[in-house]
DNA sequence: ATAGTGTGAGAACGAGCGTTCTCTACGTTT
DNA sequence: AAACGTAGAGAACGCTCGTTCTCACACTAT
């Protein structure tokens, strides 16, 4: 099979099962089953689990990216724009699947052990909030209001996660209109 | 030396250790080297790793609660009471040892496998919450509102983690003090 | 048809984990 | 002084990890 194809395969299982497991509770043994690519093949793919982790991390950096772009991309007012980021974590996190950021897991677990990783963790967040950053200022805000939208969706994403339920999108979402609408008694 | 004392300080170290490096790369050596106690006498003292690992959980959880507490005790006013809860952020995210939450990174490193984990992270989410309710209430403030405070101070901490900046505490500062006003046009 | 190349399955390896056991040495008791 | 109980140091155990190696087998090229 086409090599490119079956990196993919590989990517896609290990995501899942790092992002349901944990990373370090999933042996490259739980890999090779779940994917059913062989070790040697594995290791020819990838130089090592870490290299897989990182690839793993872009993937879902790509997901990310992908699925609040298009959500986004659904609203006509910049205002709703923003608040549309708020409607798809309420989805994500009525997914069953759902266990918080993977990028904030990550980082919790592997971050003082891989520099790699914390970088990466990092890089993903920074693009979210340039990402927010032009948002807000298509709606007239300001920096400073960008990062505060970042920081209410970061919490929901731990709140719901910890907390098994979906309110925190909604709480996050009543909150940020309420910081958007004060853009304008600035 | 006296049972309790001992116990006290193998929890203080496991503490430092596991939030310094993350809870499983930190093996039962490392913890013996750096409290000083025999492999013997850590297993007298503890049943098990993961039973170390709860009682670090319930120590960082009174250390938090403690930390905050006194925080919001030196502030007069209902609104000054919530916001010392982000002076308090600001504060442990300047300290260099600052690592994120310790209860979100165990979380995501072990809360998909330890249950005992998972819940003891909840509780302490929960209790902070409830905590924030009782403020917010003095307030004249919603349990709505004390949902949103409680997630603006968990994004505060995600993101100054991975960004390793500490300006998440005043900017979640600053979103609270507005969603604080907007109390009255309620 | 046959020599050669590359594959997959899984055994093997060394390291490190959590946990237990051995053994030596010391303190206490009679 | 002698017998005993306890403690500490760390070796040992069984397991699992990430990684590599073996080996039988299929496919290709001449």
């Amino acid at each position: 099979m086409d090599e490119g194809k079956v990196r993919d395969s590989v990517i896609e299982a290990a995501d899942a099962l790092y992002y349901a497991r944990g990373i370090q509770a999933v042996g490259m043994d739980a890999l090779r089953e779940a994917s059913g690519v062989s070790l040697k093949r594995l290791y020819r793919l990838f130089p090592s689990k870490e290299a897989i982790v990182l690839a793993v991390l872009q993937y879902r950096h790509q997901l990310w990216t992908d699925g609040v772009t298009t959500a986004v991309d659904r609203a006509a007012s910049p205002e709703d724009r923003l608040l549309a980021v708020y409607d798809y974590l309420a989805d994500w996190f009525a997914s069953d699947s759902f266990r918080g950021c993977g990028f904030i897991n990550a980082f919790g677990e592997l971050g003082a052990v891989s520099p790699a990783v914390a970088e990466v963790a990092r890089l993903h967040k920074h693009s979210f909030q340039e990402y927010l950053g032009r948002l807000v200022a298509d709606a007239g805000g300001t920096t400073e209001l960008a990062a505060q939208l970042a920081i209410l969706a970061e919490g929901a994403q731990t709140t719901a996660a910890i907390s098994g339920t979906t309110e925190p999108a909604r709480q996050a979402r009543r909150a940020a209109e309420i910081l958007i609408a004060s853009i304008d008694s600035m």
